[in-house]
DNA sequence: ACAAATTTGTTCTATATGGAACAATAATTA
DNA sequence: TAATTATTGTTCCATATAGAACAAATTTGT
């Protein structure tokens, strides 16, 4: 006997939902943002905020950690604890300001530098995978559009 | 004299990351979807799991907890949990299956439907500002290729 | 028909997370 | 200059969350 509950389309909310878009947006993050996160802590042993710290130090040469927090838009203690384990792991240095004694320059180590591009190579190829339902014009619309929105969410006050 | 760090430009990082779409559909979920479940917590009273609930049998007339978690993509303990609180709350209704004994089949309240209409208008009200910043023509293209990256997600194995 | 495998819902547990408060320092205002 | 306000990084604490293991029921395979 077939399973009762094959025949449920569980899609359907996509469209039934009284906020199509935005319910679309945040299952895409759920579906496949996260679990992709949790990869990265699973094969390479780091949390959100202290690969958001590798991320952010592989681009920027010198950041405090409240940059880094705002740049991620993750709480300040997050990116505190975050930045104590990269320490320790060797993953990051730290140097105090001279100019401003409340805060202090972080930089990347070597080390840091080859796992960021361990879990680069990782999350590259998921976001290929994710895209891969798109056609090439489809993914420049796309590319464009999220422009727009993450830009204007990174003007939205925290 | 001026802020030290006043000419950093935090968006930068958009362009500069590997993974450049991924990670502002990360970005935006982040930036605006999360701070949506924590305004529905402060201002209704409900986590993620207890609105998903609300959702999902404002849409299905009849749903098991292990439906909801496949629906939105959470662990099933979180909706049981939810679940619950919902029957206390009296938002929800339960009533044994009768050709399933392990399962239970779940129904939204009238009060479960007023919730609901409250949280979704102020949900409706922010999906509305996120996407102001699009055209017309813009927020079409933008729900199409959303659709087929939404759809695409929820065929993969959790 | 019977053993093995699967499914549902649950509890227990560990942990990631974010809010609040705090001390130290710096910037602003009077 | 003195007093107030703001900022940085931190610790403490409460809680949302997900994994693992479990019992009960059902389905599958031989």
């Amino acid at each position: 006997m077939a399973r009762k509950n094959e025949s449920l389309d569980y899609s359907n909310i996509f469209e039934a939902v009284e906020f199509p878009d935005a319910y679309k947006v945040s299952y895409l993050a759920n579906a496949i943002v996260f679990p992709t996160y949790e990869d990265v802590r699973k094969d390479f042993g780091l949390v959100r905020a202290e690969y958001h710290l590798l991320l952010c130090l592989a681009h920027y040469s010198e950041l405090t950690a409240q940059d880094v927090a705002r740049i991620t838009r993750r709480p300040r203690n997050s990116i505190s604890r975050a930045v104590h384990r990269m320490l320790d792991l060797g993953f990051l240095k730290r140097v105090p300001d001279p100019d401003d004694a409340r805060q202090a320059k972080l930089q990347i180590t070597r080390e840091g530098k080859i796992m960021h591009q361990k879990i680069s190579a990782y999350l590259v190829d998921r976001e290929a995978e994710i895209f891969s339902v798109l056609s090439d014009t489809e993914r420049e619309s796309f590319r464009e559009l999220i422009r727009k929105l993450a830009n204007f969410a990174s003007t939205l006050k925290r």
